[in-house]
DNA sequence: TTGTACGCGTTATCAA
DNA sequence: TTGATAACGCGTACAA
């Protein structure tokens, strides 16, 4: 590998003046500042910026830890992060935890190590107090968290309404005739789930109706516990008409359940759920549900990041954004039990 | 931010000693190194992996770089690289590119002067030689494309056999009684979309079936090329019964453009499509699809790439390795024309 | 405007 | 086994 010795030596001139044309800061004579370009050329020099880092003491590197890329949800967010990122110059290091805190734990070790800028976080759900948050934020590396704030835990934020958003949901789903309505919610430990089931019992209990417990289901917010809760409620004596699903991945695994009983959606059972990806409104049955700005989440996040990063601003009192979400109304939600046809 | 003097000074031990704790390659005194632990514990001291990576002259990282995140086939591909790196300490650094050719040029030359250890590389389509990947493999840097192979270049490869999987599903729509069948290609300049292209003309051909110049549309990979192409095939006055679709996301874009004209899958158009991903299963119509193994694409390429970078070996000949697909018929690909119901 | 020399935090070499 | 020290490649004072 070509170093800025060899690109000074072939350009005859010092390893200073080499630099001053890579960096721009200084300006540098026009018949030296050509020869180095055209060795820089010549020897397809490329900058290593792992020297630089150590020099400079920030790599333009940023971590993101997510729960899994393989969501949807995830990878819209991680591709405007991306994006917001590169626009400044920053990389991005992304780390998958599925949603386990000895991973985040793992992951914001080696981000340390790595000694990245900043970090954007979508912490696992735990009891545990985040005190490995704490400690990386007093070492001086900002955090942003996306979508989920630990309990406790004064940081910055990028959010949305979830409580609003389930509400409206719910509110919805009254509306179109159901009055015996269920919920799968997602990890209770997280934030996330609490406010999604607390907007679908508040506004249950505005309307006057009643919640039978076997429709309450807790889930993880992976497919497999909507599969999972989805033949539960199924199973029982009482069912409900709709249900409301606090993720995208956990409506698929009820749609998977329904198959398994040979029942349909909305005909048997109503659904609504949080997230809308793109891909899935092609097909049938068109899910009734509350679209996250995903994309959002990551580019507004990371431009957060990067803007604590420059100003250094430590000890400044955190930044809550809040991100809108939409309520699109499809067929899956429609009022329509087999009974009555 | 802590560093190893410190922890030196502390524990009152060396600098050479305390790396030497950290290392685990040279033996120490129980005593030290128990200070050493401690000292290390006391001041959260997280290893400067910049330096680190400056001295060794190596980073542990992974480029990557795919066209789209985005889509289930890469971020799948993504989550397997991932795995496998993380196996064995490697972090991922991941590009978009979109498919643009300018991109994958500044994403590997910035992944240069990153000194990244090795790159997997989902090519761009472009008609320029590819230069830039030949002198990264000239600067020692070990490649290995995943998917595409970039034509007249000799890389190590991860990819299927594009032209059987495409021949055994178009040999599925004839058997299932098809007889006027279109194709919408992806990108041309795509090594992938020339051979999915090729097995199905082969096998249309060996079939002694015609194919109207009308049915065979190309798109690129992209699903508003899909929805175009769909549309611009349904709009002819001479209709195939089935399309072949060469990727996912055209797939979706040809059934929005069906939506459109409040057609039917399978009733009015029958779609066998490449790709696979588990979330649109449970949705209807249920897509004939060519599965690809995506994760193990970025898996086994990744392992592969660490291995051609801990063995040095270069020079070799490369390494071509082929995954299999797997033909899931399902029922968009139905023989069931409504003219004779 | 240009060149020299130092230091960023590690690891490896060598001598003790 | 331990400690001192020389790189790794770069940016930047500081001197010229």
């Amino acid at each position: 590998m070509a170093t800025i010795k060899e690109v000074a030596k072939i350009a005859g001139v010092s390893v200073g003046t080499v630099s001053n044309v890579i960096t721009g800061s200084v300006t540098v004579g026009a018949d030296r500042k050509e020869r180095v370009l055209n060795a820089i050329r010549e020897i397809e020099y490329h900058p290593n910026h792992v020297a630089r880092s150590l020099k400079l003491q920030r790599t333009k590197m940023l971590g993101m830890i997510i729960s899994d890329i393989t969501n949807p949800f995830f990878s819209q967010m991680v591709r405007g992060a991306e994006e917001a990122a590169r626009k400044q110059n920053y990389l991005l290091l992304t780390f998958n935890t599925d949603d386990r805190f000895e991973r985040e734990e793992q992951a914001l070790s080696e981000l340390r190590s790595r000694r990245v800028d900043g970090i954007l976080l979508v912490v696992a759900p735990s009891q545990a107090k985040p005190s490995h948050i704490v400690e990386t934020l007093k070492a001086g590396i900002p955090v942003v968290c996306l979508d989920r704030i630990p309990p406790g835990l004064e940081v910055d934020s990028v959010t949305v309404d979830n409580i609003n958003a389930a509400r409206d949901c719910v509110r919805h789903l009254i509306a179109q005739g159901h009055r015996k309505i269920g919920i799968i919610t997602g990890t209770m430990a997280l934030q996330t789930a609490q406010q999604r089931l607390q907007g679908f019992e508040e506004t249950m209990r505005a309307a006057g109706l009643e919640v039978d417990r076997d429709w309450v289901r807790h889930g993880d917010f992976r497919s497999e516990s909507g599969y999972q809760m989805g033949r539960e409620i199924l199973l029982g004596k009482n069912l409900p008409t709709a249900l409301f699903i606090s993720n995208n991945l956990m409506a698929y695994g009820v749609l998977q359940a329904l198959d398994d009983f040979n029942l349909h959606c909305p005909g048997d059972l109503a659904i609504a759920t949080f997230d809308d990806p793109a891909i899935t409104q092609v097909f049938r049955p068109r899910l009734t549900a509350i679209s996250q700005p995903a994309y959002s989440f990551g580019y507004t996040g990371a431009e957060l990041l990067i803007q604590r990063i420059e100003s250094k601003k430590t000890g400044e009192s955190p930044i809550a954004i809040r991100l809108p979400t939409e309520l699109h109304i499809r067929e899956s939600s429609a009022f329509e039990p087999r009974t009555l046809q």
